[in-house]
RNA sequence: GGGCCCGUGGCUCAGCCAGGUAGAGCAGCGGGCUUUUAACCCGUUGGUCCCGGGUUCAAAUCCCGGCGGGCCCGCCA
């Protein structure tokens, strides 16, 4: 089997081998996420398209498979730095140790926190991957799933109490210890409120902030995290999650839950896969992407600068417990990648021998598409040539023009494909907003509006700028070789010292900086009309 | 205290799971092409695979013990 050693049919493999044992008709999934600030694109790594890509696999072997990703809604929030930021001066503190779903949206444009900063994460999750993902929150569990496996504790208190208690050493919970953490119904806090008596439906507690004393339903609160954990295995019936490197320590979370859901929950619990995180590196520093410092890009940022599979091919590519660092001036790279499995898989599919490198990355892009892919292999337009073109192509009418250039100068023959003219588009959109946002200096030039009057005087080869600006124009083909050869042969009678003075010359006209991208591409990306009114309008004027 | 990842030519890394002649890209050097501008093409220099032990006919790869760098957990989630 070609796929053998994948790390991803590796993992299906195991999930397919419990399936089996257990007799399951349908497979569960999960993953597993606190809403606590930034969504980034981290955490689609671990809790998303792993389990994607393993229920690809899994479904393509016939089994039904259900994938779904909890969102830790109950959680308290914690008021740290950073997400105390988002709101106007003081007023978060308010909100410290509420539910996550309690806390206002501090931005005041969706119902609360959890939406506000799940829109740009949950909101694009079917454009990075097939769209079949539920999403539920632990809020809405506590009042169904949740309720009897939460009764189950209550009743196992005493068993439950002497297993949590072997990993709170310090801090054991005491006798009369009941697992129920509910929101107290008088400061609003669900951090600090202690059950006291179950009676039915209903908790009685005294909030250890307020002092309060009351009753309230048990769906309106929360397990410990490490009942909460086990507690959804069992409710939700999960067969396969992975979870953070912070949760994999030995005798730390994992370990901790396994033991409850084996010991007191009586259920197997589900295969489990460690992940390190991701990292984006800015200029020389580079961090982890975290929710609640806010650090790091969304999925829905990610779109503005490049497609899905350009990053599920890292993802895919990269063993679980490798760190990736995303450098967003790097995005051309990971194109090329992108494009590198794209070719191995097109000679897969035509007979060819392969690497074992090779054969990899085909299937990395096997998993990394999200359409059937085309028929042969596709057009694959450079990203960096397509961040050079779009800075002199107007916004509007980008893909036209763009194409009409791509095959004046040869880079495009033939008729395009729909797949081939929809991934164009697309890379012309982001490549276009990367320059704006994260392109390096030496890529980016600008047609400057106006050259300065006093700049204008000091050139020692206007003239002779202006002569080769008419040359060009009159140009029968205008393309990158042409243009070439026309330079050439207004430059050849210079020696080194003028040509490199009218070069720099040139450059300052035609794009303000005395260097700049190639002469021939930049021109034939400029076009005509650009060479006009820069080599000889601007000149000629005054 | 416990655990994870990484250590391979100047740089970035692949190879390690399934042991079998040390690889790629960049940089360097030589040449070609071209007036270059994150170029290209051909050729080429360069490595005690962090150290020490063990297993083996054979170790970058497996095992044990160190060293250096990064990170996680220690009762929050």
């Amino acid at each position: 089997m070609l796929e053998m050693g994948h790390w991803l049919f590796e993992i299906a493999d195991a999930v397919e081998q419990r399936a089996k044992v257990m007799g399951k008709r349908e497979i569960v999934l999960n993953g597993g996420l606190s809403v606590s600030g930034l969504q980034h694109i981290g955490r689609l790594r671990g809790e998303v398209l792993t389990g994607e890509a393993v229920r690809k696999i899994l479904e393509k072997r016939g089994y039904k498979v259900k994938q779904i990703i909890v969102l830790y809604t109950q959680d308290a929030w914690k008021g740290k730095e950073k997400q105390l930021k988002q709101f106007e001066g003081e007023e978060g503190r308010k909100y410290i140790g509420y539910p996550l779903i309690k806390v206002p949206d501090p931005k005041g444009c969706h119902a609360n926190w959890v939406e506000h900063y799940w829109e740009d994460f949950g909101g694009v999750l079917d454009k990075f991957s097939d769209g079949k993902i539920e999403v539920v929150r632990t809020t809405d569990l506590y009042a169904k799933e949740l309720k009897e496996v939460t009764k189950e504790f209550i009743e196992k208190r005493e068993l439950t109490r002497s297993v949590v208690n072997k990993y709170r050493g310090r801090n054991p919970y005491p006798e009369d210890w009941i697992p129920i953490e509910p929101v107290c119904q008088n400061c609003g806090r669900i951090d600090g409120a202690k059950a006291i008596k179950i009676e039915g439906d209903l908790v009685e507690y005294i909030c250890k902030h307020c002092g309060y004393h009351g009753k309230t339903k048990l769906e309106n609160g929360k397990l410990n995290w490490r009942l909460e954990w086990a507690g959804i295995w069992k409710a939700l019936d999960i067969d396969f999650e992975p979870f953070g490197k912070d949760h994999a320590t030995p005798g730390g979370s994992r370990d901790s839950c396994v033991e409850l859901a084996t010991t007191v929950l009586k259920i197997q619990p589900p295969i489990g896969l460690p992940y390190e995180w991701v990292a984006i590196r800015q200029g020389k520093k580079e961090m982890d992407m975290g929710s609640s410092d806010f650090i790091g890009i969304t999925p829905k940022e990610w779109l503005e600068i490049a497609d899905p599979e350009v990053l599920r091919y890292i993802y895919f590519s990269t063993p679980p417990k490798k760190r990736i660092v995303i450098d967003l001036t790097e995005i051309p790279q990971y194109y090329e990648q992108l494009y590198h499995g794209e070719r191995a898989y097109f000679m897969r599919k035509e007979g060819k021998s392969l690497s074992e490198e090779e054969e990899e990355a085909a299937i990395n892009y096997e998993l990394s598409i999200l359409t059937d892919p085309p028929e042969r292999l596709p057009f694959q337009l450079s990203y960096y040539t397509a961040a050079l073109l779009v800075q002199s192509l107007p916004k509007e009418d980008i893909y036209d023009s763009a194409l009409k250039r791509l095959r004046a100068s040869k880079i495009i023959a033939g008729e395009l494909s729909e797949f081939e003219k929809e991934r164009i588009k697309s890379i012309l959109i982001k490549a276009s907003n990367w320059v704006e946002k994260y392109a390096p200096e030496q890529v980016k030039y600008a047609v400057r509006a106006e050259l300065p009057a006093e700049l204008k005087g000091s050139l020692r080869f206007k003239d002779s700028l202006i002569e080769l600006g008419n040359k060009l124009i009159s140009l029968e083909n205008w393309n990158e070789d042409e243009i070439k050869k026309a330079m050439i042969e207004h430059t050849s009678s210079m020696n080194d010292e003028e040509r490199k003075i009218f070069y720099r010359e040139f450059y300052i006209v035609m794009i303000g900086k005395d260097s700049g991208p190639r002469a021939a591409p930049l021109l034939a990306a400029l076009g005509k009309d650009v060479v006009k009114e820069k080599l000889i309008e601007s000149l000629e004027s005054k």
